[in-house]
DNA sequence: GGATGTGAAGTCGTTCACAGCT
DNA sequence: AGCTGTGAACGACTTCACATCC
């Protein structure tokens, strides 16, 4: 398989079509058409026929999709069929609330490693909430433990002063995917995958919508 | 000042330029020229003077932009020189997070509620963390507390099936944005500006663009 | 000279509308 | 009859290229 030019929108709506997939499934639905699912993901019912065209032929005409079997493509389509082994670097509140928040994580990303410039305070700290302990490396040991611990993806959760330092860090090792939660714009070389998610930047743009309503 | 169309992207791209003409600002940079924003950005030269040519002109021909008197504009633009009173609902581990992770806020946002099903508890789990006590309202208190603290916008951090009972909830008060961090699609009436913010779904894409890397 | 502001061109993504299956 | 799959129309955003102004 080949996909040329998929729009990273598409990528994206797949996520959320999964969402709701499941939620239709353990509802025990069994098929659903592209203009049920549609509305429920708030999107047009002919942008879901062309997100799946980009992949195959899922559907029966005249009936709809098999739920379950949609979503397994879908799963595959995107790689959630796999393990994909993350690191968290910077273990402030953010970084240690994605440390704790199992929840957040569909069962395919797993959490392996962890890291601050202050291992030993961390720990401490973090293990208090939990009660367990619980391990922080230091972040010259990235590249060991990156390939050690066969890292896929590193998210950044460093202040945004650190993220460039981290980022050339990451250039060495095996690590090929980022995610960037700091404003910070990251420099890193061809090949490696990094996505930004920096939230007030949403946050500002609903400032914006109601800044601007009229009334 | 009336702006019909605004692309989406370009509000979003105006929080960035902020965030880099503050970091110019702070190393003493006087000036910038489209060129240079648009390379910390990320972006093309010519969608920055875009982004900025739908609200003015604030640029001066030959030389550049000045950096304050810029960011000054578009924080006007976005309404970032005002306060915007911000409730959490929902305080599990990522509203917690949200809740004591002040320096993800810059100034003009200010949490002013919390509410969880369980206050007295999440109170108590809460306070433990900051040594400090925290106030936690029971749901249900949420009209009456948005009218009274005046909050302008609602942060869903609730499990994804509560939200939609919780979008019921705020579509009565006079809250009128929302940033809803959980995967399930809300619906609202007319009027209110929603956003969602999924962070799974971006972490999705980076797992999607390893997942096809050729080799 | 040099960088902005902007019409025009180009690219990309969405929606329409209907042919084609079941 | 109903719903998918898809070419074609449409619309939106980005980039180019240059006239304009400091």
């Amino acid at each position: 398989m080949k996909f040329s030019k998929v729009p990273e929108a598409t990528i994206r709506r797949l996520s959320t079509y999964v969402h709701h997939l499941e939620v239709l499934e353990k509802n025990g639905e069994v098929v659903v058409s592209s203009a049920n699912l549609a509305r429920s993901c708030g999107v047009n019912a002919a942008q879901v026929r062309k997100d799946l065209a980009y992949f195959g032929e899922f559907g029966i005409r005249g009936v709809g999709y098999y739920i379950k079997d949609l979503a397994d493509n879908i799963k595959t389509i995107l790689g959630l069929n796999r393990e994909w082994r993350v690191a968290i670097i910077g273990i402030g509140n953010l970084g240690a609330s994605l440390l704790l928040y199992k929840e957040f994580f569909k069962n395919n990303y797993k959490i392996v490693a962890a890291f601050d410039l202050n291992p030993a305070e961390v720990a401490g700290r973090v293990s208090e909430r939990t009660g367990k302990p619980v391990e922080i490396l230091h972040p010259d040991r990235l590249k060991e433990v990156a390939k050690d611990r066969r890292i896929d993806i590193a998210m950044i959760t460093t202040p945004a002063s650190e993220a460039q330092k981290v980022a050339d860090l990451i250039a060495q090792t095996t690590i090929r995917g980022v995610l960037n939660f700091t404003p910070a714009q990251i420099q890193m070389p061809k090949g490696f995958e990094v996505k930004n998610y920096f939230f007030t930047a949403v946050l500002d743009n609903v400032a914006y919508l109601l800044r601007w309503k009229r009334r």
